[in-house]
DNA sequence: CATCTCATGTAATCAGTTACATGATTTC
DNA sequence: GAAATCATGTAACTGATTACATGAGATG
């Protein structure tokens, strides 16, 4: 489980509450991982049990009690040998592909609906990244001084994001070429009808 | 569920046992999408409840009958429904750029050391993908004369495949250089000491 | 004699999402 | 008066992996 390390690794900037973590999650690592609450709480519950993490409770009224975790020794040392770890490449999985892979299954036009639509969203996106996430990262740099060796690691992932999304774009600015072309050939062939059977 | 449209979709080219589908996935959508057969079997089982495939049973001896699943109307009408439909772009949630988001807790040289092995497995899926994947197709094309026109797509979905892997080792070796230059940087400002305070 | 192919599955577990439940305080 | 913020969780469900179970026949 990758999320107990993400949070371990969170934790070592400071102690911090499930709640916190979770909007640490949504404002940094956005673009590559997500968790819900639902299992950030449970999750915690475990790595505590583990020793990974102490937790301490901060009494208050007229709402749950903040329980603030923190790292434990034995949780820097998992989270040091997991980062150590050989990493298998992820896969894409990505459910698109499978729509495209059976493209032949559907009329041409209707694939490059789908190829346009997915474009726009993966350029959407980017402009994100380049923009939002960016400014973001410059920010936290500014803020906190102490942070500014982290930020040049920030800025790392966030690049890798980028250089996906401007792949894919390409890729789908190929994929669009391609099957117009074909679908050109066609509608050509189709005007000149079965007088010319060409190659 | 996309395992039930992706099933769904091999389907279209004709009827096929679990075991079959399993060979299909392994030898064509595998460098973007996979299945093991503990979940196609039970996937398989409630597409028929739905009305999607049909099966009908090849005795055998000495070994479990084969079961035999064709798409129906209604398969192939949910199939076309799916595909048609907007798919949101797929994220990266990749367990390696957590790691590299947390590179300032560990010492650089390690990081380095995550970075080279994972652009050494990354040009070994691409590879791979150029020369195994590639060739699986071609050879496909010129068996089956008729699935001509659908190598087109599984040709599309490799290219995004490798399009994928080439932006990850080219980022690889980007970030290998930036973080061997604040490396060298470091060793320069310790051989000098504490004589240059350099900003 | 070992391993691979054919051919089916179940059970347990892990990882993640969605829905449900509570409830005061602050902001628009 | 509605919605967002703070703060906790549980339960149900979906999706995917790993382990277990069976067993003949072919290939090396």
């Amino acid at each position: 489980m990758s999320l107990k390390h993400a949070l371990l690794g969170i934790l070592t900037h400071g102690p911090m509450t499930g709640y916190e973590l979770k909007q640490f999650f949504d404002s940094s690592v956005q673009h590559f991982w997500n968790a819900e609450l639902s299992q950030i709480y449970p999750t915690l519950k475990n790595m505590e049990e583990l020793g990974y993490v102490d937790k301490h409770v901060e009494v208050q009224e007229n709402r749950p009690n903040r329980k603030v975790y923190d790292i434990t020794d034995a949780g820097r040392d998992e989270f040091a040998r997991w980062a150590r770890e050989p990493t298998p490449p992820a896969g894409l999985r990505d459910p698109f592909l499978i729509k495209i892979f059976f493209g032949s299954e559907l009329p041409v036009e209707d694939v490059l609906i789908l190829l346009r639509r997915q474009k726009e969203e993966q350029q959407k996106l980017l402009v994100f990244s380049e923009t939002v996430l960016r400014a973001r990262i410059d920010h936290a740099g500014h803020e906190h001084k102490a942070l500014g060796d982290a930020t040049t690691f920030w800025r790392l992932t966030l690049d890798m994001a980028m250089a996906h999304r401007r792949a894919y774009i390409a890729w789908c600015d190929e994929a669009i070429c391609t099957l117009e072309s074909i679908d050109a050939d066609r509608a050509s062939r189709s005007v000149g009808d079965d007088a010319v059977d060409a190659v």
